[in-house]
DNA sequence: AAATCAAGCAACCGCCGTCGC
DNA sequence: AGCGACGGCGGTTGCTTGATT
């Protein structure tokens, strides 16, 4: 049983807004308010419109005070931190952001920062296979969509800069690991008893609905549950504090880039809230200028470092996070590359973000 | 010059929460 | 408490424009 319409769809004009439509409705909300009732509002002004139509037209262009385009690199920082602690929480966002709409962010997002934040790359090398292992992954490759996979792509590589093992909680899965990272892990891990704050964070999923939330814990931990702190993260941010609400953690060290999330989670355990944001602020700052330093693992177990974003603005696309499959040819597509991680793509892994993300 | 492709963006759709009756 | 109306929101669609072949 579906709900009824909220306006005679028949009688309704869609598309874009002509002038007039936008002088009219202008006219009567700057005179008359909206009266509290959108539904009712086109007739009152005469506009075969939908009211929900007639809403969206004035909060994101007809209002005043409304910016479009020019995002500052300020703003893109607040977008991408906001974006990694809440999601997609458009109108969360917007409303740190004067004068922008939540569907202005949308689109700024989709279309440019999210390229920016994680590189562009080919569309079309999807059914590559494991060449580390040998494991062949086409059958997982072909089971989920292109949209899927760079939600996935997305989602982990924003997990790991918010903490960068936050989405293998089986460390068999992990590639090789340099020796001091190693160590770092298993202090966290003993310290991941359900009463530390920041391992909770490590633990969490913004975008899963309870039910799959459960269920994923009920597999990788034992049907411990824990409430999304992301949300409290951001609630801590002082609403005063206009300016960024973060403290950097700069550093010249390689190491950084990878570990900084890790030392500030132990050196500030009890302490969460603007530090781990302002070392999302950092990486972010390194990834928009593209500087991000990322650490692979190479055949003589040597640890290789990487200059993740070096050549994004060469138009070169070519950017390889975490495939040891360097395929130039493809490297001056502009669409997203849907192969896959080489050490992460493992059925398991597969299952989880299934439930995550209903592929 | 025409065709094709990709990017950007405005607008729509449908779900969900809230509120009033 | 239940129901319907409405507003708000995020995801998606489809049109327009510019770039490339």
């Amino acid at each position: 049983m579906g709900r009824a319409p909220c306006c005679d769809k028949a009688n309704v004009k869609k598309g874009p807004w002509s002038p007039e439509e936008d002088a009219a409705l202008k006219a009567y909300i700057e005179k008359n308010g909206t009266g509290g009732n959108w539904i009712a509002l086109p007739q009152k002004i005469g506009l075969k419109r939908c009211g929900k139509s007639c809403r969206l037209r004035w909060l994101n262009y007809l209002r005043p005070n409304i910016k479009h385009g020019g995002f500052t690199e300020e703003e893109d920082n607040i977008i991408c931190s906001l974006y990694i602690s809440i999601g997609s929480r458009w109108s969360i966002i917007a409303a740190q952001l004067p004068g922008r709409t939540d569907n202005d962010i949308k689109n700024y997002w989709n279309t440019r920062l999210k390229k920016k934040l994680l590189g562009r790359r080919k569309q079309s090398n999807f059914n590559t296979k494991d060449t580390n292992n040998g494991i062949e992954e086409n059958s997982y490759s072909n089971a989920l969509s292109t949209s899927a996979l760079e939600r996935l792509q997305l989602h982990m590589q924003l997990q790991s800069l918010q903490n960068p093992f936050s989405f293998y909680n089986n460390p068999a899965l992990w590639p090789k690991l340099h020796p001091f990272q190693e160590k770092m892990i298993q202090t966290l891990q003993s310290l991941s008893d359900g009463s530390n704050p920041v391992m909770q964070n490590a633990l969490t999923f913004p975008h899963v609905e309870q039910g799959q939330k459960d269920e994923f814990y009920k597999r990788h931990h034992d049907g411990a549950k824990i409430d999304n702190p992301q949300i409290h993260l951001l609630e801590n941010i002082p609403e005063s504090n206009n300016e960024a609400p973060f403290v950097a953690s700069g550093s010249n060290n390689p190491m950084h880039s990878s570990l900084a999330p890790i030392t500030e989670a132990i050196e500030q355990t009890n302490n969460v809230g603007y530090q781990q944001v302002g070392s999302l602020q950092t990486e972010l700052d390194d990834i928009l200028n593209y500087r991000t330093i990322a650490y692979v693992p190479q055949e003589d177990n040597q640890i290789a470092e990487f200059d993740c974003f070096k050549e994004m603005n060469d138009s070169k696309d070519s950017l390889i996070w975490w495939s040891n499959d360097s395929d130039t040819k493809s490297a001056s597509s502009n669409s997203w590359d849907s192969s896959t991680p080489t050490a992460l793509l493992t059925q398991g892994m597969f299952q989880d973000y299934e439930l995550r993300y209903s592929l």
